[in-house]
DNA sequence: ACAAAAGTGTTGTCCGTACACCCATGT
DNA sequence: ACATGGGTGTACGGACAACACTTTTGT
């Protein structure tokens, strides 16, 4: 008896856009779930590793390049695709939305970003693989500075946190956490201010990598409540 | 183009043992990597869960059923197995050693538990699927009671204490490991004493999960460093 | 002048950590 | 009586949480 199962990748794709935590879907082609919202993904080739499988879907459907990619959870109910068996290898994916124009194609009729608390019913069980990347986001936000993979390369330091509040779902205090942020000497204050047509400039920020870097390589831990 | 992928499952199982931490392998009876050592694990059949392959390979392997089972990565480099593409959704399993007599059959030659420290070299990529659960045990233990899935049911408190300086590699201060433990209130302090040979006899305990679960619902944290 | 967002310090509480002696048993 | 492991309390310091007013701009 020899198995008949097909192994396909899909990721899910996060974005801060809008001040709000977004998702990047497509938009189905063919059949099953012809029409349906679905996380990008396909079959793996027979001679790609599955990194590069995602990496090659993402950039054939949506014409997006991922900057953090991480393995979330492997899918394999025998009946979660109405044709064959297929194992889905899921993937967490991480992307700074300003920096890349989305473009449909091959399989994909339209790619959009959906704002997480406005999601459209998904195709097949991605619903259920959403729901695991959005906890996986959640628990990694507070021991690793993943939120500055979803901001552009300059932001305000109340982006930084709107996306804390708005993953983490709660509301943060603004002197304490700026104090937090700053005791790990991670960010780097430029000198440049923005305006956002009312109120006070505020002041732009950079992640310094180089110094993450070495700090956690003295044992230093990020660590956010 | 057709896919011709294979998926197989293994599983890396833990127990604690002789006051150590140990792992469950098999010596491969069938080539590739015959008479090697490596973890447990098997195709997957046509018509069965990703889980229930895991709990049927260690059945057949080890006769073993698991205590606690969760999906730990899945691996796929193309050339990971000689013979064919195979991916390997791999398991991260804990049992009560105690609680259940090894066995070797089907393709195993021989099963047993070896001490964490004194591993032998694994088949295949055994030996990063390996690494890669030990991390997530070391994790995993400090912020889930799953210390109580590796012990017995009645337990000395001084080897839930040793458990955890084996799996986190460090000293642990006694008193305020007991304190901190203590303070949960998920222990049952029980009224039988053990005399292990020489020393004062220690009192047995038992994990209360009924009432871990309770305290969970009310969103206690268990946490310990 | 007012509305809107940015920026900034102090204080109390709680938790983690460090640390040393007595107890109950076997030999 | 001595060796062995079991069991227990206190005090200090650092981190977190709570909390409100001033500053800079646009209209």
């Amino acid at each position: 008896m020899i198995q008949n199962i097909r192994v396909a990748v899909d990721a899910v794709v996060f974005g801060y856009k809008d001040h709000q935590l977004n998702v990047l879907l497509i938009k189905r082609k063919v059949a099953p779930f012809q029409g349906s919202w679905a996380l990008p993904g396909g079959l793996v080739l027979e001679n790609e590793s599955l990194e590069t499988a995602v990496e090659r879907e993402l950039q054939e459907e949506t014409n997006v390049t991922i900057d953090y990619l991480e393995q979330l959870y492997s899918f394999g109910k025998p009946d979660r695709d109405p044709r064959n068996r297929v194992i889905s290898v899921t993937y967490f994916a991480l992307v700074k939305p300003s920096h890349h124009e989305i473009k449909a194609d091959t399989d994909a009729q339209e790619v959009a970003w959906f704002p997480i608390h406005e999601l459209p019913k998904l195709a097949f069980d991605h619903d259920i693989i959403l729901e695991k990347a959005k906890t996986r986001l959640r628990n990694k936000l507070t021991y690793e500075p993943i939120g500055f993979d979803l901001l552009s390369t300059k932001f305000l330091f109340s982006d930084l946190e709107k996306l804390y509040m708005s993953i983490l779902e709660k509301k943060i205090d603004r002197r304490n956490f700026r104090k937090k942020i700053m005791s790990f000497e991670i960010l780097e204050e430029l000198d440049e201010k923005v305006s956002e047509g009312r109120g006070r400039p505020a002041n732009l920020f950079k992640f310094n990598k180089k110094q993450y870097f070495k700090l956690q390589k003295e044992g230093f831990l990020f660590d956010i409540k």
